[in-house]
Order: C-alpha cells, then sequence, then structure tokens
DNA sequence: TGTGCATTTTTGTCATACCAAATTGAAATG
DNA sequence: CATTTCAATTTGGTATGACAAAAATGCACA
C-alpha cells in the first residue's frame, strides 16, 4: 500500500492519530457538526486495530474537540472557549483540594472582577446599564429567597463579564461559578447576609454610574473580600 | 466485592473507572508520584476487560491527572496549576485559528496585565523592585540581540506574575507566551522595535517605583496595545 | 557490596467475537 | 405523498486471547 511507517516505538500509535485528527479538524477536513467516521472505516484508513481508533477518539473527547456521547458517533464539537474551560474541569476540581486552592482561585476572581468593575465604570454603555439596574432590581426581589439570591447574586456579576464584549470572559465566569459554588453554596445565608450583599452590588453599580472606576473596584474589594471571609469561616482556611 | 452493576447501558464502563481514580487520587488512596497498579491487576479488582482499564488510564492522563509515558507505568501526578493549563493547550491552539480568536486573547492578556500593574504599584515589595530592575537592565542590554530581547521582554512580564504571590499566575503567564509566542515571533523584530519597547518596560517599571497605579496601567496598555499592532499587521486581523 | 545478565512482568498492539443500541431503509399506513 | 412502523444492518462498548518489545526484577557473579 501507501508508506505508514510511523512506528517510533516511543510513541503510541493512538498519538499519531490524535495529531492527525486534530490537524484535519483545524483545517476542515472534518466539518464541525459532522461525525466522524465509523471506526472500523477509520482502522482501514490508516491501518491500525480498532483497539488504537478507539483510543484516539477517547483522547480526542477528552480534549474536547469531539463530543462523544455513548453509543453514539463522536461529532466535531464546535470551537468555543466553554470547551476550553471544561477541559480543565477535572484537574481544577483536584487543585481545589490542595491547601490554599479555594483561595488562589477565589483571590484570582477578585483580581479579575476589579479589573472587569474597572473596565465598566469606564465603557459600560447604555445598554450594560440597563441590564446591570435590571439584574440589580432582580436581586433586591430576592433577598428574602436565599436560594434566589444566589442565582440573582450570579447573573449581576455576570453582567460584568459581558461589559468589555470579549467572548472569552464569559465562559470564565461560567467557570469561576461552576467550581467555586460548592463552597460558595455551604456559607450561610440568609436575608442578613443577602441584604448586605445586595447593598455591596448596589454601591458597585452605583459608582459604575457615575464613571467612577477607583470606587468600583474598592466597592467590588470590600463587596469580595466580605464573601471571601465566609468562604474562609466554613472552611477554616488558613 | 465480587459484585459490580453497574452499567448503565448509558455510561461507559471505562468512565466509571475515571471517576473511581479521581476520588482515589483526591483522598490520597493513590498517593502522589506513585505508579498505578498493573492493568491486569486493575482488571481483576473491577471486573472490567484490560480495554476499559486502558480507556481510563487514557483519559487519566489526557485530563493530567496521571503522568504515562509510553512503556511505563502511569505515575499519579503532583497536582500544579501547570497541569490545568496544559490540559487546556489543545483547545485553545484551536481556538487561535478561529476569526478574532488572537485578539480575543491578547485582550485577556491586557486586561490582566494591567492588573498586574496596578497590583504592582500598590503592593510590590523591594525584593520584587529589584528582580524588576534586573530584568531591565538584562533587557536594556539585549537591545541589539532580538533573540535575547524577546526573552527578556517575556522575562520582565512574568515578574508582574509574580508580585501578587498567587501561585496560579505564573503558569498563566507561561500559557500565554507559549500559546502567543508563535504569533508573537512573526512581528517585525529590530532594534528600533526593541528600543521602543524598552523605553515602554521602563515607563511601567517607573510609574510602579512611584506607586502610580493609574501611570502604571496607562503605560502597560500603551505598550500592549503597541504590540498589539504589531501582532495585528502581521496577520491582518480585523 | 556492586554489577551484568537472564527471567519474568507489563505495556502496546492486533485480531476476533458478541451484545445491545443506533441507524437505515423498506414496507405499511394514513 | 407524507408519515409511521418495524425488521435488517451498521456501529459502538466490552470481553478475550495472543504476541512482540520494552521495562522491571531478581539472581548469579565478581
Amino acid at each position: 500500500m501507501t508508506e505508514e511507517r510511523n512506528q517510533d516505538a516511543r510513541t503510541r500509535a493512538a498519538d499519531n492519530l490524535v495529531s492527525i485528527f486534530e490537524r484535519q479538524i483545524i483545517d476542515g477536513t472534518l466539518a464541525v457538526g459532522k461525525p466522524l467516521p465509523p471506526e472500523r472505516e477509520i482502522m482501514q484508513s490508516f491501518g491500525v486495530s480498532r483497539t488504537v481508533v478507539r483510543e484516539a477518539v477517547q483522547t480526542l473527547s477528552t480534549k474536547g474537540l469531539v463530543d462523544a456521547r455513548p453509543r453514539f458517533r463522536p461529532v466535531v464539537r464546535t470551537p468555543g472557549y466553554d470547551a476550553a474551560i471544561e477541559a480543565v474541569g477535572s484537574v481544577v476540581n483536584r487543585l481545589l483540594t490542595v491547601p490554599g486552592g479555594v483561595r488562589n482561585l477565589f483571590e484570582l476572581r477578585i483580581m479579575m472582577e476589579a479589573a472587569l468593575v474597572r473596565d465598566a465604570a469606564l465603557n459600560a454603555d447604555k445598554n450594560h446599564v440597563a441590564r446591570m439596574k435590571q439584574a440589580l432590581a432582580d436581586n433586591e426581589a430576592a433577598i428574602s429567597d436565599s436560594q434566589r439570591f444566589f442565582e440573582t447574586d450570579i447573573a449581576f456579576h455576570r453582567v460584568l463579564y459581558e461589559v468589555p464584549d470579549n467572548p472569552v470572559l464569559p465562559p470564565i465566569h461560567q467557570a469561576y461559578t461552576d467550581w467555586l459554588s460548592s463552597h460558595w453554596t455551604r456559607m450561610p445565608r440568609d436575608p442578613e447576609h443577602n441584604h448586605v450583599n445586595y447593598r455591596a452590588h448596589s454601591r458597585i453599580f452605583e459608582s459604575i454610574l457615575f464613571r467612577d472606576p477607583d470606587a468600583a473596584e474598592l466597592a467590588l474589594r470590600y463587596h469580595l473580600d466580605y464573601a471571601w471571609n465566609q468562604v474562609r469561616q466554613t472552611f477554616a482556611e488558613p
């Protein structure tokens, strides 16, 4: 047949397949949304066993390049920033278990959102302001309902990630809430705390309205430091 | 025990194994640095075929939880923020190929570093300042050597990521340079541009010395916007 | 005690088989 | 002609067995 001598004895055959598919996915030979060829077909065209094919597909799936539901043909996934986030999921979960892990991630979040509120204070347009106002109203209306308050809380913060109009940011917000929510939800939640948090949101919003980035950053740090203290107490993190 | 009837027919057996191993790795049953049991041992203790075991191990490897060099026993990996970054590598590479991908990532970087220089202006201690000064000197000395200038450029920025003393940040810097370097390196590099960039670094450093976060942010944005224009021209990105 | 080699494990790969679920296409139905 | 039904076929998930090559092991030897 054609030449297929690529067994380096140092590299796995499956890894070769993976890089080939990665290339084909990027250059469009394998179109987005279309399924991969059947495993038996792949093994023939590459001259490898099905074992190898399956391992390759498995890797592609874990990397987030294809969507491989059990029993269905793997489908080439739409390139999206959420897929990237998803790919780190398990590693991050492990990081959260190491000492200081939650703290480190939370601090990163504070730093990001501080930058975001500054940006919002400078660049938020009428549309964004309106959405923040709405989110804030929903937040206030939910003070007595801790579950709904939690959701509207997240929604308020999400608007901040939408202001810069960078599609990378919303998935990052999603990731933060996913990763930290299990800790977040354990902190004491009652109308009193909710009220404090609503007031904080309110101050952030006002500072943005006044186009005052310093005040906005200050208000946000105050807000998230308060939240962090709650989380810390719940976990007795140092 | 011997009974393991958990085949939902909706879930892959390998996925079950993966979650089991994930748990065992997190709770320490599988110690960091130690190899996983031999495949044949695993298949016996879980009552699955070797096919399944191999797929599970493959997934763990892709997820970055174990280090699986070919022909060697997979070793449980030290939890590290670099492993997380590594896990997103292939997805990010794909993102860089979509329209505006480089731009979005670069903007995220600008936002991050803007926050970092503000933080440095407020919180950098003598140690950090000394290292920045050293990095700046190295940078100046390399103006005539574009290759070395590139390296010292990166080193200067890296110090910014070290100031907040958050172990998440340096790997992020590493990731940025890895992902964007292929684009970065294609932009025109000559002593003249190097000089401009050195001057920019210098201004950033001075602003940090003066404890002036606004000036620092301004200098950094000017610097990175300049850099972005170079990259953009090289690629004709919109 | 340290070292080199033969033996045993163990991984990487292949081939084959079987079941159950998904897909397909034809037949039946409205 | 469009739609539904259902049986035949395809395909993915898993199991088993086999074999070469590389790694781990242990033993004899210096």
